[in-house]
RNA sequence: GGCGGCGUACCCAAGUGGUUAAGGGAGAGGUCUGCAAAACCUCGAUGCAUCGGUUCGAAUCCGAUCGCCGCCU
């Protein structure tokens, strides 16, 4: 609040909106049929598919991710599927550089980009981009967590408090993943990410956008959600699980959902109708965050996916064409 | 038809006369700036099958009715 006058001189208006390249998005909740919709209006708009999914870009994880096939990756060009290996990290900011690399890729050679996914962060920093704050210290993070453990998570909020009360009024006591990393920002720099944040502000936006979001009657989605796990596990599920124990990962894709519930299977914790059931479930409560977060995004233009493709192209047809004024930014 | 048991939220369930009816599951709403398929926050019965009675006071006791379950005929 106090620093509201620094927020609006480093946010001028960014009058050559219109000039600014156009990218569509469409987005939605896991199972509500984006995969197959995208790659539809792709072919029709001659458009090329930016994932913008945060486990698609493993190799390894295909079944539970519900990863295009190979041959509707033939129809359609994709970027940012199967860059990393499994036990690669990745994080918002280097998503988004990788994004709208890919997007800048797609422009120059002529085509239209259209970025798919479902994943609320990196869709937001692929648009808004993300502040140029420090990237992640292992060891600096490891010790401070260390800490956290020792002394507890609200003790650890106080002690923000001290150094960027206005970061720790916005982050709850419990909430230690925002704790450390803020705690983390401010030991690397000696500046609150308070100040980050405010100064970019999610201002950063390269290019025009148009948001079509994929809605469905909660009950619906949520059967949708159960059959498709179900499709998984005949499809092999529990044999890419092992696989990717075998090879001994650690990271993102074990900790996905449906990969960790499978994994616990393997290691004989629970039962596979067990795992599946849990599975299912934490699907469910995926696709309602999802919502949450999508909800909040004013702009997008929600459409049922039985509806077919064909408002949805036209939305797009105009917007890359003339410029609807629907975008964003 | 008779006898017995049971009916508390979407589900399971504690409570057997005395402040605002435990708890769990499922679900809903929300937050989100470098692990995001992560992490974190918040939330359901003016109501105990129904009606009537006893009592200062009833989910708790009594009666009737309805429903479910079991046994018997």
């Amino acid at each position: 609040m106090k620093q509201a006058v620094a927020k609006s001189e480093v946010l001028p208006h960014p009058t050559a909106a219109g000039m600014r390249p156009r990218v569509g998005f469409i987005v939605g909740p896991t199972g509500a049929g984006k995969t197959a919709f995208a790659i539809e209006l792709a072919e029709r708009l001659g458009a090329e598919i930016v994932n913008a999914d945060s486990r698609q870009i493993y190799r390894g994880m295909d079944i539970g991710t519900a990863k295009p096939a190979v041959s509707e990756r033939a129809r359609v060009r994709h970027h940012l599927i199967d860059i990393l290996e499994p036990n690669q990290a990745i994080n918002a900011a280097e998503f988004a550089r990788l994004a709208r690399g890919a997007i800048g890729d797609v422009i120059a050679r002529g085509k239209r980009p259209l970025v798919v996914g479902g994943s609320g962060l990196y869709l937001r920093v692929v648009r808004r981009g993300i502040f140029s704050g420090p990237a992640a210290a292992p060891g600096l993070r490891a010790e401070i967590l260390a800490r956290a453990v020792r002394q507890g998570s609200p003790q650890m909020h106080r002690r923000l408090g001290e150094i960027d009360p206005e970061a720790a009024a916005r982050i709850h006591p419990n909430d230690l993943k925002r704790i450390v990393r803020a705690l983390e920002v401010y030991e690397l720099t000696g500046a609150p990410i308070s100040r980050y944040h405010r100064e970019h502000a999610f201002a950063d936006r390269e290019f025009e956008s148009l948001t079509v979001g994929l809605m469905l009657a909660r009950a619906e989605l949520y059967a949708a959600i159960d059959r498709r796990f179900d499709t998984m596990i005949a499809a092999g599920l529990v044999e890419e699980v092992a696989a990717l124990m075998a090879a001994g990962n650690q990271g993102p894709p074990l900790s996905s959902i449906g990969y960790r519930e499978i994994a616990a299977y393997l290691r004989g914790e629970i039962t596979l109708e067990r795992a599946i059931e849990l599975a299912k479930r934490e699907s469910r409560r995926l696709a309602k965050r999802q919502l949450t977060w999508f909800r909040a995004e004013r702009e997008t233009v929600w459409i049922e996916p039985r509806e077919g493709v064909g408002r949805a192209l036209r939305l797009f047809e105009d917007f890359f064409a003339h410029g609807s004024g629907a975008g964003d930014g």
